[in-house]
DNA sequence: CATGAATGAGCCTTCATTCAT
DNA sequence: AATGAATGAAGGCTCATTCAT
């Protein structure tokens, strides 16, 4: 698909020739996440990402190594994203169940526009080490914020660290089963299944969990 | 035209035998659900299953139209192995909070010798929609069954539905967490995970629930 | 397609199971001609031929060396039946205007009938050296029948053989345009064509031709 | 991952060349309207046509969809050249006896020259709609010269198309059973079969045909 | 004689990556 | 820095034919 020597017209003609290297890294990266998340880990392509962001082949092959790279890339940027955005909401402060409700609600419209991305990245941490390593360092750096999270608060105690893992997985997998369309064709109610998660989290933000 | 080059001896097994395609097949699903299980999903190819099999190439294709077939079949054949076995341990019957502890520990089991089995059928999932429609007819069953099983026990109530299927998303996420070695790399304890996925079985197995 | 074994029930069970190699030999071959006219060169296989005979896979090959084989003892029994009825007409013996009318009539609706075969047997011949060879015989078989016929009624001279052989071809290419949906495609009018070749061919069986 | 085995060097050719899409077409069509003479439709593999070229397998898929897609190239291209020299012949004019010997002696070189070519495609002709459709253009448009060099020259009448298209075939007919080598092995006169070809081109150019 | 499961060489095709321009 | 044509290893799959039963 696309390879076939077309020459094609290039679109328009506002792009960067020979712009700032960062910034043709942060198109690349962009594209590479849009190309992802809408056409999955095999179906994406350098080619793809390239034309995408405006660039030819090589050109990506410049920013770098592989697929595998800017798919991790693109991922943690997401991430960041993702945390900034909770991180905004939990600075907003209020009570546990509140603070869980928004929080729930933004994880889960996340996880939704962006669950192909996700899917990507999971196919690639199967069989990539490098990319595993990424997404483990990413999860730690997760762990550790709820973790301090909770310490501000006071908390009680127990294997709570496992407790914070345990949340947080059951979290990510209620939300991909949302984006994944797995809900729908389980005939599962989506407010249901957040109601749970919602108290799930509430629980958990609570200063006597 | 055929045997210019010596066949390899074909490994283990005991022997290809003609006239016998049941037999063929069983051990065709069972050298994919090896194969798929230590290769993964891209490592593995048709070959291999068949050469792991004890049979040509050809074989494979007369039994499977492709790679795809043999792992919904063998993922089929794995998820019945272990209902079958959960079903027995319920049979056994006994207290919620013993029986859960059986069923967790034969879970555990049984996705840490088949992870990269279930890994694999994940990325199939992700990228075929046949395969994704086996997938959701064996959750649906999978509910299904739970589902009976509280009514048997007599139930309070709620929306149990999606209590159930959270409850099973959160055990299985939890059995693959220590299946790919996700515990271990972010530092969390097996034996307190398990504490808590029973705790969550056992809630939801208990009459009152 | 079909090679997947799911133990087809077999039909019926009006089927010969050890009869008369001759009468399974005769069976087949009709079968093929069947196969290779509709399916063409490619599109039949040894399965399909033995299946439409009602036989298995290893029966054709006890009575033929190949695929090949058979197509060309399909063909050779086609010749022979159209050149029964073509010299039932001469026999029938009238006008060379009359005659080649019902020639022509003849050998159209013979092409028409197994074009696929026809076209089967030249693709064969285009690959394989002994198929070639025994199509080349048939030519020399005809072209002598033509000769010896042209010599009964008397006839002028000049280079008559090339003659005869320039008719031939021509009649073949137009019966062969017809069956394969040439003129249709091209917009030729079939009649105005077949009334060509009958003049033709009756200026052929002219005694001072 | 990729320079592993040393490529052979290339055979004759000058040099790949990077960037010069259209000539490395040209070449790719030349290679394989070569490969195909020679090999025909089933010898022939893009591997043999991109090798014969100097260029790597996937070059050839880069334009080319398939194997048949420079089959219908090359017969076209070559189609082309026969005309232009045809084409010459008619300019040069000259009473339709002269004309009709000078376009016989051509006719025949090429379609010995390029006999494989011819029967290839039409082995193609025989599996490929698309193949079928492109051939059929051809006709038509060889249908169109021939009608308006007629008209040029004012003609008779009759259901001329018709007549024309028999030439047409007859012509074809006999160049094709020379470049097959079919007058050889049926002892057929080559002069004798050109001689009476030549004097149906010449009728059919004649005015008052 | 008949069966039909098994064989396996080889074709077709893709796509991650390189490198001459 | 950017380009995009070229690379070629690696799979997927077919189908003519064999042979144990």
């Amino acid at each position: 698909m696309g390879n076939r020597i077309l020459k094609k017209p290039t679109a328009g003609s506002e792009r960067p020739k020979r712009g700032a290297p960062e910034e043709t890294r942060r198109r690349l990266v962009a594209a590479a996440a849009e190309e992802f998340n809408i056409r999955g880990l095999h179906g994406t392509t350098a080619d793809l990402i390239a034309a995408r962001a405006g660039y030819a082949t090589g050109t990506f092959y410049k920013h770098f190594r592989d697929k595998n790279e800017v798919l991790v890339a693109a991922y943690e940027a997401w991430v960041s994203e993702e945390w900034n955005a909770i991180g905004r909401e939990v600075l907003g402060g209020g009570e546990p169940e509140a603070m869980a409700r928004r929080i729930v609600a933004l994880g889960a419209e996340l996880h939704i526009r962006w669950g192909g991305l996700r899917r990507a990245m999971f196919m690639l941490v199967a069989d990539d080490a490098a990319a595993q390593k990424s997404y483990r360092a990413l999860q730690r750096r997760q762990l550790k914020i709820v973790e301090s999270l909770r310490k501000q608060r006071g908390e009680g105690g127990g294997c709570s660290r496992e407790a914070d893992a345990l949340v947080l997985m059951t979290m990510e997998r209620a939300f991909d089963a949302i984006a994944q369309g797995e809900l729908r064709e389980l005939n599962l109610g989506r407010t249901a299944i957040l109601e749970r998660v919602t108290a799930l989290l509430a629980d958990a933000l609570s200063p006597d969990a």
